[in-house]
DNA sequence: ATAGTGACTGGAA
DNA sequence: CTTCCAGCCACTA
């Protein structure tokens, strides 16, 4: 199982209506400093794929897309109509939408899938 | 084996 | 509260 496929599951099992942060989404991997890695992973995926990628936003609570304005638009479409918030500077409070799985979950679900 | 490429991030200025 | 910068990591050619 390579990285990129358990950023896949682990994107799979983010709950409607919650967030992740590229960086938080590398902790729950055990790998600590591989946010970039993760937006690597979300970068090579399809649009309308079964990976909910518009739950994953940076850990400021933003959408980043780099040249792509048209993804970002349907990112922040998706996440609104699951009840995510974005308020006047577009940004999620994540205190309230970071969805938080406890370590063994998280291990648990990779291991299911291996 | 190696260099180039980012949907990142935290700290410094 | 803003840029700016240097690590960082997996993937690809």
């Amino acid at each position: 199982m390579t990285f990129n496929q358990q950023v896949y599951a682990l994107v799979r099992a983010i709950p409607v209506g919650r967030v992740l942060t590229y960086g938080a989404l590398a902790r729950l991997l055990g790998v600590p400093r591989g946010a970039r890695a993760v937006g690597w992973a979300l970068r090579a995926t399809e649009p309308d794929g079964d990976v909910p990628w518009h739950r994953v936003i940076n850990a400021q609570g933003a959408i980043v897309v780099k040249d792509r304005l048209h993804e970002a638009h349907v990112q922040r479409e998706r996440l609104i109509a699951e009840g995510v918030i974005f308020d006047v500077h577009e940004h999620v409070d994540l205190e309230r939408f970071r969805w938080q799985p406890a370590e063994f979950e998280a291990r648990a679900l990779l291991e299911n899938l291996i």
